[in-house]
DNA sequence: GCGGATAACTTAAACGATTAAGTTAACACC
DNA sequence: GGTGTTAACTTAATCGTTTAAGTTATCCGC
């Protein structure tokens, strides 16, 4: 019952291991009928080369690092999913790191990755700081989501996704805007915030405008500033604020969409779920990991090409928390 | 700038791999002076060594394979980043992968894990199917959450989840109760239904109970008996049974806890977020990823021992959406 | 029918570690 | 002063592939 190795196979077939590697990789040159007898052999023993000896050999793992800040963070684990599927589709193994938002255990799973040999990696910074600047150049980056100098990227279209949020309120004749923006100190909650801004100008107004935290409860002054009902429309930085929103105002007893409508920012699984069902901007995360894998892969067969910035479509999901003011 | 191998610290410290090699694994017998020199190269030229190798030559990976039916259920993050956590700190990667609820696939990914020699297999059966039957003593595995016969075991106690919600609704006076369970079809669904029924035994009345979808809208019937006003408290057989209840009774005019309480299952991260804050029972996924990956190894550097069950401790979050009945 | 291609193989050297087995030299013991 | 014993090394085999280089036999052209 132990592992069946080319020497088995080549043994039983009464050739040498070369011919059968070259058999099975296509190289080198076989006539018809031992080309057969081989992958006779080879299935009928179940023959599988092993990996480990393929990669000493060659010096490719045919696996990929994807490394992550928070899996908790309901944005991640769409893009996990998608990743590991294209790399599958490819030929290619998905190490996961979740650095919980630590530089340090970053620049710990990077040297791991590295010693094990790694093809390349898929990266989505825990911080603005570029914790692999020491391995940019000895083996292939893809960052996603954050926009640093010297590295290929992958970029949702922050800036476009703001704008589907205004542009979607407007639509319904939604113009005195309150903005609840995610962190500005982040650059895409920047992105965003600018975005909405940028489409809102000329065609209503942004009556107030505060950063929210992403998990916490709202503060004081964001709840003074709904009380006022100032505002006919909410832009939240993202679900989780536009849901906190939600429920405050619920509990001011204004309705939403009726009296304020509210929209959101990532399309996370439990917005279809609440009452009234949450507008939101959708980030093709499908895309997004199709995009960054596809990029990776070209950049570890290929020689090193200069970096690439790749956008990535957003899509607004239109749903209940939107709607036009009532007409009576 | 190319890597340095055993060989290039063994001419710079005048020694022959053999004695790198036992100085760095401390094993055999080295000299003091000796070890110290290996040892201050080995430092100098930034020596790590190749993975690749040392698995070649040993039989060991050091790598483990996480396989999960679907990431964007809420459930599985936590347990992905806590087996990531605790693998990593042993020593080991994780590969991931997400099968999205196909057998083939899931034996498509074993055969890839296997061929890959990973040293040991944590998995969530994507259904109650035993698709691993072929690789059982081949390598280790361990089972997650699915009570499989034959494999080492990592069980959260769901029966004792659905005592707890249970005994939760009654210390708050809640006697009469209605039960939204999960697919029966599901174990671990019913083991949540039969502990509930059992706590209520005696002591409260199931009035009615009905199968419910994991994600869909509640069904009709459902709907008539929630308008019927019969009962004071829900048990859901998940969260999102849970949060679809509660939209349905505040849409129904019923107020949230003081009319109907509802307590939840599973403590998804937007239960703490929703108004009123969710009642539900959590399952310890660091513990259980704790508990799975040290199993695991210890099947992995023990020889093959008989299987065993853990049964992991559950803990119910008391939240807003479970009060007493109001006095007046 | 003889040199030169070429097809169809085999031989053997890697890849970078671990480790069993071999080699010293030093020291102890009687 | 021969004989073991042991500490401290080195030599070399090995893991399972890939692949450059070597070896045949066959066939072709003139």
């Amino acid at each position: 019952m132990t592992k069946i190795t080319l020497k088995d196979v080549a043994s039983v077939a009464g050739v040498s291991v070369a011919t059968v590697s070259y058999v099975l990789n296509g190289t080198g040159s076989v006539s018809v009928e031992v080309a057969e007898r081989v992958r006779a052999v080879v299935d009928r023993l179940g023959y599988r080369p092993n990996s480990v000896a393929q990669a000493m050999r060659t010096g490719r793992t045919a696996t990929l690092g994807l490394i992550l800040p928070d899996l908790l963070n309901p944005f991640f684990p769409g893009l996990a999913r998608s990743v590991d599927a294209v790399a599958r589709e490819l030929g290619y193994c998905t190490f996961l790191a979740d650095t919980r938002i630590s530089p340090e255990v970053e620049a710990d799973v990077m040297r791991n990755f590295v010693q094990r040999g790694v093809d390349g990696v898929i990266w989505f910074p825990a911080t603005q700081r570029d914790t692999f600047a020491p391995f940019r150049g000895r083996l292939p980056i893809v960052v996603v989501d954050r926009d640093l100098a010297g590295y290929d990227l992958v970029l949702p279209d922050h800036w476009r996704g703001g704008e589907l949020q205004a542009e979607h309120l407007l639509a319904h004749g939604r113009t005195r805007i309150g903005l609840l923006n995610g962190p500005q100190s982040v650059d895409n909650m920047r992105l965003r915030r600018d975005g909405s801004v940028a489409a809102i100008a000329g065609r209503g107004t942004v009556v107030w405008e505060f950063e929210a935290n992403f998990d916490a409860r709202l503060n004081a002054d964001i709840l003074a500033a709904l009380a006022r009902r100032e505002v006919d429309a909410i832009i939240a930085g993202n679900d989780l604020i536009a849901l906190s929103a939600m429920q405050a105002l619920n509990g001011m007893g204004q309705r939403v969409p009726a009296d304020v409508s509210v929209v959101g920012f990532d399309d996370i699984g439990i917005a279809r779920f609440v009452a009234p069902a949450l507008s939101s901007v959708r980030i093709e995360l499908d895309e997004l990991g199709e995009l960054a894998v596809h990029r990776l892969v070209q950049l570890i067969t290929a020689p090193a090409e200069p970096p690439v910035r790749r956008v990535v479509d957003v899509r607004l999901m239109g749903r209940d928390s939107v709607a036009a003011p009532e007409d009576r």
